[in-house]
RNA sequence: GGGCCUAUAGCUCAGCUUAGGUCAGAGCGCACGCCUGAUAAGCGUGAGGUCGGAGGUUCGAAUCCUCCUAGGCCCA
């Protein structure tokens, strides 16, 4: 007879092999057609609300593996919250204005800025936003990432476009925003401003020249007296720059307040320059070492003047970090409306952000020396007008590195505009938001030292762009006095329109058309009104996200419980949304800001093509599913840079085959197990299931405060764990006997299968966040009903808590490590002197020390939990096999069983052979006769 | 160059902060062996780390301090 068909062994359809490449979309199909996202929600009415505002990525290319992980792990809290009895709605978004659409709008079109008019450039880049949201959500869907994806919220919508614009004018309303000129990049022949992006550097040949700043009387007298020197001859300062134009805007000279200068004795004069600078300057000069007069610290001069080189007008000396001893003289010449650090010294200082270059790069006719001249030309006039003055120190040319537009590839320059500003300190915004930020919780911690200092030290925030894509800066200013429109009734029908019909129509209608009716001046009366040109920084539109999205859509609410995002957005939405929203509702939109780290290479290394380490999700989820992507993201502490390589995804897939073949036995040896019907109560299990359910429910617990703390590294960890350890290679190696060989409806088969029913029960549902498709594959296959929870993510996470006395628990740990010695004992036997394959064929002999003595006693136990055929105590061993060194005192013995093998549980008893049927074992005997009824 | 952060076995992580003191732990992988009724599975045993480096504080440091190196983010 073949005696495994009277055996219990596991039937399933749950295949071995996941098969994620195929499957999953399968899965994907399943949420979409059981609409399971709305019923998770619809299922938590009522329940507390857990807001985690989705921040928008930008419409623009395929999605990375950065986004994938963003996406992921806001999936995996969205998820495991709503488990935990949250309502966790998510909404995601799209930043859909900007310069990077736009540019690459214009590339497609082949067209530069200004050649096509604004209404068909936003319109181009309004479908190639569209495009690019429809590409990356079905990228995020392939990933399993629930959310309403029907109504994502974006930032081109009409009626959030008209949020934006309404934020804006809450600023304006409350004077927390001025105009004033900032220098940015220009390039006078195209005759427009240039983002950064737009800029090369490419090498370019300049003159190089050192100039002389006479110092004034004032400051002469004034180093005469500190220094106790006599100045008896001419005395300068000396700078060097390659751009001589600016010189006519010079305003100022810095020094580095770090730096020590020096007064030297040259040609017959006295000059001042960097005593770090003063070697490399003779060599540069060719110049012996000059004579030193004196040397003083730059904050002497601070605030004294020298005389502009060839106008009537001083120039006061600054003190800037930026100044170094790479070139120069340690001495800089400053320019506010020609350069970014020019600008930012001249600010501290309260020096006029001054422009004499016009949009083509000519200056102005009043200009002095070089009035209606090109750039190039002025450099040659400036030249022969410092040499006449004998104010030109050194001259020569060099080649560097130079900004270029990208469009006609010729030099371009920094040149102050008008721009739109919030202002940090108008209405005490620094302040304000610097306080707010001490109610919000960072994880991890050091988030807010990092947020805090960025906005402690951040100039006010520039926002507008002389560009067409985006949502206009809606501003009227009076033709006759020059007044701005602050008042919101003024642009009251500019918010309507824009709701209807989007921003477009500031484009096209008149100002009159966008005014009220009758629309005054309130200072001057005058009815004649412009409309601003400029648009909003992109920042500002995705800032206000909380006016757009959480306020207005009713599921959510504000401020949100959660923002989670990369860590550069410290300095990006996180601190956008602060600002508009502390400025307008004098509270920060966040409770919670969660940030993670950078996918790098597994060297640590940034992703980037030129080092060939870029890995593409949609690569992964062909080759491995996305479901190995999910579990990429969760076992890697995000707080850290996430590191990714071929040997990580390894490990991963073994991971995943682990969990994935324990669920399977799991399912297995349940398919005639009914948890209504025979379900043991914890009270009434045996000794070793109830020890096994009691480290189940220490992982559910470890796991359940895991998610608790956004610590998701760990729940993989445990799952993992509990699958291997306590799972795999303990209670199923030992209870498989159980399982298979028991009679259907033993007692002890059924306690088996209670822990077994526990243990699945509380996998699938914990993995359920994380290992979304597999969870919800064993969930369509669990053999017992799951009620009216036609999805896993329906379900709730498992609260049972089985704890064991101190008794209990002392008990196991003692019996667990007198297993390890018997089991290192019997790999003796079966590797060193191969008496035994299975330790069913051993025969254990043991000598015990006292302290243990009667933990063993139970022999028929002992053969039990270390399967092995005899197990015996024997009053000494003269040469044992084992002596241990964990427990002293402890020797064992083994022997190769005589007992002839049960031929259907494989187990060698003594009585085999012996009954009314030799082939099997009492209890084997007993079952067989039982299910034979 | 500045600010913030990270660095524990081949891999992923514990331990380090509001306690500095058991031979530094786990899982996986690896090696070797077993099983063949979870089988492109399962089980056992074992080998792997001077806790990035160098100083310092201390009777004693992976844990505290300083510097350095490598890497990341954000600025310049």
């Amino acid at each position: 007879m073949d005696w495994k068909d009277t055996l219990n062994l596991p039937k399933t359809d749950f295949p071995m092999k996941a098969n994620l490449t195929e499957r999953e979309p399968l899965f994907l199909a399943f949420w979409e057609e059981r609409a399971i996202y709305k019923k998770m929600l619809e299922k938590r009415k009522g329940a507390p609300l857990f807001v985690l505002h989705d921040g928008p990525p930008y419409a623009n290319g395929h999605i990375h593996l950065g986004t994938a992980l963003n996406k992921i792990l806001k999936d995996i809290i969205i998820k495991s919250r709503t488990m935990m009895g949250f309502q966790a709605p998510f909404i995601p978004g799209w930043d859909c204005h900007g310069l990077p659409i736009e540019l690459n709008v214009e590339r497609e079109l082949n067209v530069k800025r200004g050649e096509l008019p604004p209404l068909q450039i936003r319109e181009a880049c309004r479908k190639y936003a569209e495009r690019f949201i429809n590409i990356q959500r079905e990228e995020f869907k392939r990933l399993g990432v629930f959310g309403d994806w029907s109504k994502p919220y974006l930032t081109m919508d009409p009626e959030y476009e008209a949020v934006i614009a309404r934020e804006f004018l809450r600023f304006l309303e409350t004077d927390q925003v001025y105009r004033r000129k900032k220098p940015v990049f220009w390039c006078p022949t195209c005759v427009t401003a240039l983002a950064e992006a737009e800029v090369e550097y490419e090498p370019h040949e300049s003159p190089s020249i050192y100039v002389k700043f006479p110092l004034t009387t004032e400051t002469i007298n004034f180093l005469e007296r500190e220094l106790k020197l006599v100045l008896d001859k001419p005395t300068f300062v000396v700078i060097w720059t390659t751009t001589p134009w600016t010189l006519p805007a010079n305003l100022a000279l810095a020094l580095n307040p770090e730096f020590t200068y020096l007064l030297i004795e040259l040609e017959g004069e006295y000059l001042i320059v960097a005593e770090g600078r003063l070697s490399a300057l003779c060599v540069e000069l060719g110049i012996d070492l000059p004579k030193i007069l004196a040397r003083f610290s730059p904050t002497l001069l601070e605030g004294k003047k020298a005389k502009h080189p060839f106008y009537e007008r001083e120039s006061l000396f600054v003190l800037a970090d930026f100044v170094t001893l790479d070139t120069g003289t340690g001495i800089v010449h400053i320019a506010p409306g020609h350069g970014e650090e020019d600008y930012l010294v001249g600010l501290k200082y309260g020096l006029e952000i001054y422009t004499p270059v016009d949009e083509e790069g000519k200056f102005y006719p009043d200009t002095p020396l070089v009035g209606g001249l090109t750039l190039s030309k002025a450099n040659e006039i400036i030249l022969s007008e410092l040499s006449n003055r004998g104010l030109l120190f050194r001259s020569g040319r060099i080649t560097h590195n130079y900004p270029h537009c990208w469009r006609c590839k010729k030099p371009i320059i920094f040149r102050a505009e008008y721009q739109w500003f919030i202002s940090m300190e108008a209405k005490a915004l620094r302040t304000k938001a610097l306080n707010a930020l001490k109610n919000v919780k960072f994880i991890p911690s050091w988030g807010i030292n990092r947020i805090q200092s960025m906005l402690e030290s951040r100039p006010d925030w520039c926002i507008s762009r002389q560009r067409v894509w985006g949502v206009p800066i809606t501003v009227f200013k009076c033709e006759s006095c020059g007044e701005i429109l602050k008042d919101y009734k003024f642009y009251e029908k500019v918010i309507e329109l824009f709701k209807k019909e989007g921003t477009d129509i500031w484009f096209t209608l008149t100002p009159e058309e966008l005014l009220p009716e009758n629309a005054k001046c309130p200072k001057c009366g005058g009815t004649v009104f412009s409309k601003e040109k400029d648009i909003l920084d992109v920042w500002f539109d995705s800032g206000v996200s909380f006016a757009g999205v959480l306020e207005r859509r009713e599921e959510l609410t504000f401020p949100a419980d959660l923002y989670l995002e990369g860590s550069d957005q410290h300095r990006g939405w996180f601190q956008s949304s602060l600002l508009c929203s502390v400025g307008t509702r004098g509270v920060p939109p966040y409770k919670m800001i969660l940030t993670h780290g950078f996918v790098v290479d597994g060297k640590g290394r940034k992703m980037s093509k030129s080092l060939g380490n870029v890995i593409h999700p949609q690569d992964l989820i062909k080759k491995y599913g996305a479901e190995i992507v999910r579990l990429w993201v969760s076992a890697e502490d995000y707080r850290d840079d996430i590191k990714i390589s071929q040997e990580i995804l390894d490990r991963l897939v073994e991971t995943y085959r682990k969990i994935r073949n324990t669920c399977r036995f799991l399912l297995g040896n349940l398919y005639d197990f009914d948890p209504e019907r025979h379900l043991i109560p914890f009270e009434k299990l045996p000794p070793f299931e109830r020890y096994l359910l009691h480290c189940l429910s220490q992982s559910l617990n470890k796991i359940k405060r895991a998610y608790e703390n956004f610590e998701f590294h760990l729940v993989t960890y445990e799952i993992h764990r509990f699958c291997s350890v306590e799972l795999s290679s303990l209670f199923i190696d030992i209870n498989r006997d159980y399982l298979y060989c028991e009679a259907p409806d033993s007692f002890k088969r059924r306690a088996t299968q209670t822990v077994l029913y526990y243990a699945l029960d509380t996998l699938v549902k914990t993995m359920a966040p994380i290992l979304s498709f597999t969870a919800e594959e064993i969930w369509q296959n669990l053999p017992y009903s799951k009620g009216d929870l036609e999805s896993v993510f329906l379900a709730d996470l498992p609260d049972y808590d089985f704890q064991l006395s101190e008794e209990e628990l002392s008990f196991w740990k003692n019996t667990l490590l007198l297993r390890e010695e018997f089991l290192r004992a019997l790999e003796i036997a079966r590797k060193d002197l191969k008496i035994i394959g299975s330790s069913l064929e051993a025969e254990l002999y043991y000598f015990p020390v006292e302290e243990y003595r009667s933990l063993l006693r139970d022999h028929a136990f002992w053969e039990y939990f270390l399967m092995v055929a005899k197990f015996e105590e024997v009053p000494d061993l003269e040469d044992p096999l084992f002596v241990s060194d964990e427990i002293k005192g402890l020797k064992i013995s083994i022997r190769k069983t005589q007992y002839k093998k049960c031929e259907r549980c494989w187990q060698r008893r003594p009585e085999v052979g012996t009954l009314e049927n030799p082939e099997l074992c009492y209890r084997c005997l007993e079952v067989v006769k039982e299910i034979s009824k």
